[in-house]
Formats: C-alpha cells, sequence, structure tokens
DNA sequence: CCCATGTTGTACTGATTAGTACAACATGGT
DNA sequence: ACCATGTTGTACTAATCAGTACAACATGGG
C-alpha cells in the first residue's frame, strides 16, 4: 500500500486490478493507489500506458503456467501424475475458483481484439501440453486434443459460475469432473 | 441506425453494446449511436441511468430464457424433448458461440455486486428448471442439480474458449457433450 | 567530484465521462 | 381551445479519464 513497489510487485497489483474491475474498469487512480507509484514511475515502467501494462500482465501470467504447469506437463515421464499435478496447481491459482482467469475474461469483450495472440497463444500452448500428456498416456491424438479442450471449457465454465454463485465448489466440482474423465481415459487405454 | 428507437429496441440494442464493450467500456455516446436517442430520451426511460439500462437488459435476457427454455423444461412431458430443445434454443440464442452470455460476463468482474440478484436469479432459474425435467426424466435429485450444473459449465465454458480461438465448433462440441451426457444418464435411468 | 542514466512527483492538457436542468415540442383527452 | 403528460434536443456542470512535459532527485560508475 503504503511502500513504493518495484515493477515486477506491480505487474502483479496490477493484474489484481484488472481481475476484479476488467480493463476498462481500472484507472490509473487506482493504479496508482493499488501499487504507491505516480504517473511518473508507471509511466518510466510502461511506456504505453495500459496496453504495456497488459501485456506485461498477460505474460506474467503465461509464464506462471509455463513454469508451473505446461513443462511439467511435457517432461514428467508419468503422464497420470502430472495430470493430477496440474489439476492441484490449477485448484490453488484459482484459489479454489475465487480467483478469475484473466485471459478468460479478457478473451470474452473488446479488448481481446487488441490482445488476441496472447490470448490464444496461452490457451494453445495449455492444450497443447496437456494433449501431449494424454498422447504419451496412450491416448489417440485426436482424442487427447478434444479431452484437452474439455479441460480448458470445465475450468474457464467452473470460474464463471463459482463467481456467479459466490460458490467455491461449483469451481471444485467441475475440476474433479475433470480430472475423472481424464483418468478413466487413461486407465482404460493405458501403457500399461 | 438514424431512426429513433423505441424503449424495447433501445434495450436490446443497449445489450449488444454491453455483450461487446462490457459494462464500464459503454458510453452514454455510444449507446445514443447505437440507438438514436439522446441524453433526454435516455434518462427518460431510464431515470437512474445505467443502472436501469442494465436491470433492463438483464431482465430483457431473462426473459427470452423464461419463455423459450425454462417454461419448456417445465411444462414439456417428454423430458428428453424439452431437453433436445434446451440444446438447439441455446446454440441458437449464442449464435453457436459468437454471441456472449452476458448473464456470465457480469459474473465475472465487480459489476457482479451490484447485479448479483440478477445475475444468481437467472442461472438458478435455469439450473432448477432443467434440474425438474431431469427428475421427471427419472434421474435422482441430487444427480440431476449435479447435471444441470455442468449443463452451465460447459456452456459458459464453451462461449469462453470459443471467444478465446474464434472458433465456433468448440461451443458447438462442448454443448454437443453436455447434449450426449444427459441423453446418456436418461436412457439408463429412464421411466421407460 | 562529475556526469549519465534511471526514477519520481507535480502540474498540466484536452478529451470524455455520467448526470442534471430545462425549454421546446408532440400528443391525446376533454 | 386548453391542459396534462410524455418526449426530446441542447446546454451545462463537475469530475475523471489517459497521456505529456519537465524539473527535481537518486544512484552508481569513472
Amino acid at each position: 500500500m503504503a511502500g513504493r513497489m518495484t515493477r515486477t510487485d506491480a505487474i502483479a497489483a496490477i493484474g489484481e486490478l484488472f481481475r476484479e474491475h476488467g480493463y476498462h474498469g481500472t484507472s490509473y487512480g487506482q493504479i496508482t493507489a493499488a501499487t504507491g507509484l505516480g504517473k511518473g514511475s508507471l509511466y518510466n515502467y510502461f511506456p504505453n500506458g495500459k496496453e504495456d501494462m497488459t501485456r506485461a500482465v498477460l505474460g506474467h501470467v503465461h509464464d506462471w503456467f509455463e513454469d508451473n504447469i505446461f513443462s511439467v506437463l511435457e517432461t514428467n515421464p508419468d503422464p497420470a501424475a502430472a495430470i493430477a499435478h496440474m489439476f492441484a496447481a490449477v485448484d490453488t491459482y484459482f484459489r479454489s475458483g475465487r480467483r478469475l482467469c484473466l485471459l478468460g475474461a479478457f478473451a470474452l469483450y473488446d479488448v481481446r481484439t487488441a490482445f488476441d495472440e496472447e490470448i490464444a497463444g496461452y490457451f494453445s500452448r495449455w492444450v497443447e501440453a496437456l494433449a501431449l500428456c494424454l498422447r504419451r498416456g496412450g491416448l489417440p491424438a485426436r482424442e487427447s486434443r478434444g479431452l484437452a479442450m474439455q479441460v480448458m471449457v470445465d475450468v474457464q465454465g467452473g470460474l464463471v459460475m463459482a463467481h456467479a454463485f459466490d460458490d467455491a465448489s461449483i469451481f471444485k466440482a467441475s475440476l474433479a469432473r475433470s480430472a475423472d474423465t481424464l483418468r478413466a481415459r487413461l486407465d482404460a487405454c493405458g501403457v500399461a
């Protein structure tokens, strides 16, 4: 609050503002209040203003998922364990549905057109990494892609409905359904 | 465009603006441009400004679903037919995923707090009507509620991902998955 | 010390925002 | 004709918006 933030800390704080108020609903006044950074610092760190901030925030989120989820899906030799780790990390990251997905929210309205590369890139990476993991678990390529997309749908839909009802258990149930589906298919087609 | 709109037509037009730009991203300038109505008319029809407009828009959406989906789910004596009708109507309403759900989008950020009754009421009605239909199809009450909520998740998640990838087939696939799940359960537990 | 570079607060611009006030006008009933 | 009611355009306020300019300051290297 009172203390001035570093650029990195500011990116995280601005992300939280975007989550809560959306892109258009977040003003420089709010950003200054949340980060302790005045106009001078903000335009020093983000010369192109809100656009640079947004790109930094989206990149920051992408990086977190790359390090904590995508890379695990691609490198862990045990597909079932990698997928279990993914669901646990997702539940933690979204605080069981109480936190929302910035990329998903931005996909829904006009800011999507300005940042469609970041948005599509993030989800593409996730789908590809998960599909690869499922293929290594013995599933056909086509089904792997379909199941991976189903997981994305369950995560995003779970977040929407958990917020609509202000009920985190909806998100957890949606994740559990996804996890069960993948587990069942891996058991059936496993490379055992 | 040029012609002045009636209050009813304006509500639909304002709804489309909210879908595209969000609540904070929609200004009176845009509303005037889209409806042909100046400040005088807008504040005559909606004395409390944006808030009244939003309530009218959300009510308008709710009414459409009440008439075209919820009532059918509750009154059609054939549950399977009612559910098939629901999926067809949903696909049409959301233009196969190209149009987004205003209630779902509003559930995601701060405007949710101002309109949480409308949002929760809309989704509650849908879940209740669908769950009732499933119960009449022979499913247990608890499972009916869970399946109904899964359908909500599939619809909302399908919309988010269809927009993220700008690919309507994702929404259609998500609806198909939901429909298949319900059909299978109804066949298994049917009152045949 | 000196200078370059990075950082920060303040003041400012011009545009746009939501919302108000009100006079002019239309309409329809009596 | 007359009045009430509904409707509409214009002008206005006060606040806020994003973004710029710039002088003051810190910092660290040589």
